[in-house]
DNA sequence: CTGTGGGCAACGTGCCGACAA
DNA sequence: TTGTCGGCACGTTGCCCACAG
């Protein structure tokens, strides 16, 4: 359904908004009980002042690694400069402490990704001065309304509406030897506006009503570091732990911003996942696992790995805490950018008895053939978590 | 002297900086003592974000409305997506508190405005892609090197530099009839990747070296908000107050970013101002004072007030604090944009006897003139303070 | 099926002096 | 003195198809 979530005057479209976030970013349901880890939040301020949090930071002794909030409300936004998108959540901590060793049922978090929607990364054609846009025939048919082949050549105009509510008019038109869909008038004026370039990538939505929604999502994210000329670095990572502490001290609200594109990690998670995870599973070093990963076509995409050490990330200043507790090897060389630490909830263990330690010249012959196109299929139907 | 101040391997040209920021901006000298206000700090914040300080905002029992510190050191920067110019200073607070009742010596800060310079405000022709800029003829004559008047037309080419020592050329022509100083090819490239409009400001300097530099003043500084994706408006002033605090509580160093152009007022003052005007002068209700604003053509102008109410702007929080102790009323009509509460190291206040209470009907007459072009100098050389 | 490039027309950009405020 | 305009040339934009990967 196309649920929205009210911002003041603006509503931003709910699908739309997790369209341009990517199929791996789920956000929790207001009034579910969530945990919240200041330690992630500041990695997401870090990454965007492209400062770690420094060492001259005061400790904060009653503030735990992680805490029990209640979410009690979430708004998506969209920068106004790059349509990045971000959530707004405020966070009430939990009273009772104790209520953490409790159970919680398992939420259904539906992952809101829209049936009736396209997303094509750009080429340098598409990006040109010279000409418009390539539309892949597939996409055009499921998304875009179907063309009156009778005329001559089969055209028509398109609308669509972008995050701040601003409607893009395109001409949509099927010619070209071979025949093909394209986007002429309307389309450049797009591209400048949003300066996009060939790498970036753009998607369409048709909604339950017909209506036509588009969305970006940029390749190059180091280009949306924020200036920070606001505030210091160190006073943000400073500002994350006393509002928090404050918060969690007084049971009052604060209010977090998560940027899904840039934070290295999820930092509000959903109760249910964290006490699953941790209280669970047995995670052993020397354990396999598998762990999702959004791949360049915007698809999601399991990678294998094996846990080599369990241990603090920073056992000074945050000893006990569960946040990237583990530490992990992938099988794949090309693991340069993936995380070498991780958190528990963020891994699916194999528990499987025969897939614990898989011969490795099988996965190095699977490697060799590129894509692994079968493999998560076996693995998936093998493995069913309780 | 066009000093330059170290930035990593950047420097940005000092000159060029203090022309950006305007003829009111002047940074306290690196080492010297001056006083820090986190209630002012906030405000910057308030402008940026758009929020006030909220109030459900812990309290800081040890942080006083003013920190005697040490300016450690100070790094002129500038945004670059919008040019923004902002300083980033380290302040120490001072161990001994009561160092503050010592009265300092009086430290000259010379206000760094550069001599070979102007700057005009951009018109429709100016900005519009259908030709150049107009350069104002005293501007030409007196910032660009002289034309070889005897070529037909005069013409050279001429090479600027930005605050992010990027180089634009601009041919610079004499011709039209009658004859007027033209910039005309590289200007709509400078104006379209700047994304400058009418009203925005644009100002050349030539520096001792005879180089050109070049800065621009944007008129809507409603655009330059930050997109404040990043951190919720109530972490950051709460990571004002808890960096502050935490600062004096251990005299460790931490850093502010100050914007001279959205910030309200300064907030980082040299001690020896702070004391002088708050030790050396008796304010009491009714006073006349006189103070600085920029004016549109970024020079300076003295508007006249009245002093209406001496209390705290925030007794809750902030009690016996001097920031914007001082309710004012002002003269003119036009006073819509001005504070209604200033500091007293704002003002300065006229002493002179006979002066407190000019007649109304004068005052009257004068502002139906319109400019007052005599006025100031008439108070100048009536007025001199200790 | 779709990315790139050549061909070509239409439009916008940008240089010029003529006015007039 | 300088802001805006009409005139005009030239360069870019943008629509078309032909190829080829």
């Amino acid at each position: 359904a196309s649920s929205t979530i009210v911002q003041g005057e603006k509503r931003i479209n709910s699908e739309l908004w997790h369209a341009c976030a990517g199929p791996l970013v789920s956000l929790p349901p207001v009034g579910s009980q969530v945990v919240y880890f200041p330690q992630g939040h500041s990695e997401q301020v870090a990454v965007s002042t492209q400062k770690e949090a420094d060492i001259h930071i005061p400790n904060y002794p009653n503030l735990r690694p992680h805490l029990i909030c209640t979410l009690e409300n979430v708004t998506l936004h969209a920068d106004l400069e790059t349509d990045d998108v971000y959530a707004q959540m405020v966070l009430i901590p939990t009273q009772d402490p104790e209520k953490e060793t409790m159970l919680l049922p398992d939420v259904v978090v539906q992952n809101k990704q829209p049936t009736e929607y396209f997303c094509k990364t750009l080429t340098a054609s598409d990006t040109s001065t010279h000409g418009g846009f390539s539309i892949p025939r597939r996409a055009a048919e499921k998304v875009f309304p179907t063309l009156d082949y009778t005329q001559q050549p089969p055209a028509q105009e398109l609308v669509a509406r972008d995050l701040h509510d601003q409607d893009w008019h395109f001409r949509h038109i099927y010619r070209g030897q071979p025949r093909r869909h394209l986007l002429t008038t309307g389309w450049s004026i797009f591209i400048s506006a949003k300066r996009l370039q060939a790498g970036d990538a753009v998607l369409f939505i048709r909604d339950d009503k017909g209506q036509l929604l588009l969305g970006i999502r940029r390749a190059n994210r180091l280009q949306t570091i924020m200036p920070s000329s606001v505030l210091s670095s160190d006073s943000m990572h400073i500002g994350i732990l006393a509002a928090a502490s404050h918060a969690a001290q007084t049971s009052s609200r604060f209010t977090i911003f998560y940027n899904p594109r840039q934070s290295p990690s999820e930092f509000v998670i959903p109760s249910a996942k964290y006490q699953k995870a941790v209280y669970s599973t047995q995670i052993t070093v020397g354990m396999r696992f598998r762990m999702m990963f959004e791949t360049e076509e915007s698809t999601v995409r399991r990678y294998m790995g094996t846990v080599t050490g369990i241990g603090d990330l920073d056992p000074v200043r945050w000893p006990n805490s569960h946040w990237r507790s583990l530490k992990v090897g992938w099988d794949e060389s090309t693991a340069g950018e993936r995380q070498r630490r991780v958190s528990l909830w963020e891994i699916e263990p194999l528990t499987t008895p025969f897939l614990i330690c898989p011969p490795p010249i099988v996965l190095r012959s699977k490697r060799a053939r590129g894509i692994h196109a079968g493999e998560d299929e076996d693995l998936e139907t093998l493995m069913k978590k309780s």
